[in-house]
DNA sequence: TTGCTCGGTTAGTGAGCGTTAACCTCGCCA
DNA sequence: TGGCGAGGTTAACGCTCACTAACCGAGCAA
């Protein structure tokens, strides 16, 4: 509950490492005397902030899970208020995926990785925010593209997430092209990539409807 | 070295399983007498087999390195003795990759989560088979859109692969259309982002070359 | 000062689990 | 018939590792 700008509570720079060291080697890689000496402590003194490492994992992964669905629905309010075309919707939520997937690497790693370490109750509200926010694209890809079938925009939507997300899975991060030109590369994958999943199945033929890219 | 139509040897049953469960619940989530008991004998039998856990995590990573990559050179040459377009290579390239991906779900998952739990000399092979492939693709990607920077297109690729990869992430498979349905959807969403990758870099515009799809 | 809480420390414990040891029993070949 | 190797079994060992116990020093309020 810290506001945003303080300087990063101890709880917060725990969070931060666990998320870097679960990220690279996989939750059960990592012990709790591992996580404690990246922040200067060492071991059990991080049962003074957390119930365990369960613990931490699962607030790593709902916070995430929380900040992702209430991006993209704040997307939508925004949208709506500023009576935005279903594509520029898209568009923004995209951007906004992008940001995340840029930023928080680690916590996207481990959101689609280390899932079902959780205990059940956990894992539960994780895949139901999940969900949320995969219905949320759902609803606006449809508008979009108004022939495609519920279930393909479904996994059209699941595709490009593990597009949009693929960045953080490279071993070497120092291959990819800087930041501005990477976000606009895949900017321009994803949308690409749903106005051919709607070809041949809707008339509109697309989501070239922001700024006419060539073609 | 088993002929491929042989019913299937113990080592195989066994990879087999080792390979659904690891998929299923984590590397380090399965013990072994797990692994034996879904194959009906139970716990240390399996050492007749397989030198250790290890082995077997490290003998079907390389087995899927392997084949993604022999099958990706055989795409290579076969379009090429056939005279083929560059688009058209790509095409039976991402053909191929889908039918890894639909086919062998529980190998792909495991290709990109479970690389880092095996010994230095196996990830580094894994690794290198990994790249080669990458850049089998990188090399037919810059075939079919000249501008596009190497860079973008390794990054491109990458991305694509996420995108392809995506399906066997899915908690319930059950949420996605029929088969032959998804890998339609899935190869149009692919050739969509390749293409939308080069748009306003190079002039040629494009992948639609093979069928020609609507738009 | 007294005393309490907060955030550390080190030592120890107990469970889980990969692996090994020792033993058994078929089927097969000489 | 005798032996032997392939493929099982159960028991046990030892290590790793999350977590707990017990203790401690600084700040700070009454």
């Amino acid at each position: 509950m810290s506001s945003r700008t303080d300087a990063p509570t101890r709880r917060e720079q725990i969070l931060g490492e666990a998320a870097r060291l679960f990220a690279e080697r996989g939750f059960h890689g990592v012990g709790v005397d591992e996580i404690g000496a990246a922040v200067g402590i060492s071991g059990p003194g991080l049962y003074r902030h957390f119930a365990g490492k369960d613990a931490m994992l699962a607030e790593l992964l709902v916070g995430i899970s929380e900040r992702l669905y209430r991006g993209g629905r704040r997307c939508l309010t925004e949208s709506a208020e500023a009576g935005l075309a279903p594509a520029a919707t898209l568009d923004a939520l995209v951007e906004r995926h992008i940001d995340f997937a840029l930023d928080d690497r680690a916590l996207i790693t481990l959101h689609d990785r280390e899932l079902d370490r959780l205990r059940d109750s956990d894992r539960k509200l994780v895949r139901q925010l999940q969900r949320q926010y995969v219905e949320l694209w759902v609803g606006v890809v449809r508008e979009v593209h108004p022939g495609l079938p519920e279930k393909e925009a479904r996994a059209s939507v699941h595709a490009v997430f593990g597009l949009l997300n693929s960045t953080p899975h490279l071993s070497r991060p120092s291959a990819l092209p800087d930041r501005v030109t990477t976000a606009a590369l895949l900017h321009r994958l994803a949308r690409g990539a749903f106005a051919a999943a709607a070809d041949g199945v809707d008339g509109t033929d697309g989501a070239e409807g922001a700024d006419g890219a060539a073609l």
